[in-house]
DNA sequence: CTATCATTAACGAACGTTAATTCACGCCCA
DNA sequence: TGGGCGTGAATTAACGTTCGTTAATGATAG
């Protein structure tokens, strides 16, 4: 039996948690459900496989509360848009330039979302329409209607978060396409852009 | 050592190349790359896994082969389309109600497509964007400059794409989506608001 | 002393893949 | 016309690896 090797830091034990949470956020987003190992995730942060069961009861556990957690930081930040104290159509603009901000710079947020789509349970797909995208979608619904009564702001609604999600998924093929020349768009352009399509459907007069 | 049981259909061969093709287009799409076994694909052609390995060297061949197959179809329906002779709207707004109807009956094109997004290692993705991607997006932002010269149709081919498919990534969805009412649309609806939007804007006079 | 948090060892299952074998068919030569 | 024979396509058995998870144990803080 090896003595020494314990002794690396069975310090107080620091948000051990936390840094877990933040890793598996990190990994899964970037390999799957399925590409990433519990090993994988101890690694990273500099435990055995095993003592993660210290923190979380098993790997799903630890999936969906760091899909949880991922999603709580953005999703508060765009309610905050939709609720403030603006005119209408400032407020849209607000709200599309801030999503498109945080499609961005948080990449996990984007990519863990496409992941549950395609994957999510019944029991995980409950937790992000009730408790995270409803709460978005259901105040931004109210904003389009107030801005074009009358409208399909269900439908808008989607398609204006397809709009402002789509150039950043496929950064990835960026490289990879023919010929065109410069690829990148800054969130700002990406909300402007996304503004003005909405913002001439909204102020028109078609049926 | 056994001796019947191989009586089962040692038949001719069949075609059990393309049967092993659209099984595993089918359950790639719907489970990922990780989410299916070469023994799931086989059982479900009725083979046992090392049969697979007579038609297809390993596994990643396998799925790289059906990839390939499943954009097949689709992507040449969708270049008809912007090949057509007839003005410029409405070639648009024929290959806007195209894109809209292959999301929707062939849901294994999109799912793969997000899931090669999501996964594709760069070999894929090189293939993805070269051989499916660019073919239809080149002659579609020449579409896009044609209405309205000087627009940015980069930009502006990603996002329609993005307008046309969320619907659908997001039908798993819509059964968890609190309090709003009818959430089914059709691939004409959805076509119908994205041309209405794209057309306004290509026609505006915004800068 | 006890609870917490880490370790190593190990289990059973599933994975991708290879090896050895068997069967059926098509072809060439007598 | 018919008999060996090679090839293609399937089988079962088994390999080494990796996975999620549990058990047993040790070190440390309060």
């Amino acid at each position: 039996m090896p003595r020494e090797a314990y002794g690396v830091p069975p310090v107080p034990a620091e948000d051990t948690k936390g840094r877990l949470l933040a890793t598996a956020i990190d990994l899964f987003s970037e390999k799957g459900y399925n590409g990433v190992s519990v090993r994988d995730i101890a690694a990273a942060v500099g435990l055995s496989a095993p003592a993660l069961y210290n923190h979380f009861p098993n790997k799903k556990a630890l999936y969906q509360a760091a899909v949880a957690a991922a999603f709580e930081g953005p999703a508060q930040r765009l309610l905050a848009d939709l609720q403030a104290d603006t005119p209408a159509p400032e407020r849209l603009r607000r709200f599309l330039h801030t999503a498109a901000r945080e499609i961005r710079q948080i990449p996990a947020f984007c990519r863990l979302m496409d992941r549950e789509l395609l994957d999510g349970d019944d029991e995980r797909l409950g937790f992000l329409g009730e408790a995270v995208f409803s709460p978005i979608q259901q105040p931004f619904m109210a904003l389009l209607e107030e801005l074009r009564p009358g409208c399909d702001a269900f439908l808008l609604s989607e398609m204006i978060f397809g709009m402002l999600k789509q150039h950043d998924d496929m950064l990835a093929l960026c490289g990879h396409l023919a010929g065109t020349g410069d690829t990148h768009r800054s969130p700002e352009q990406i909300a402007e852009l996304a503004f003005t399509l909405v913002q001439g459907y909204l102020q028109g007069d078609a049926a």
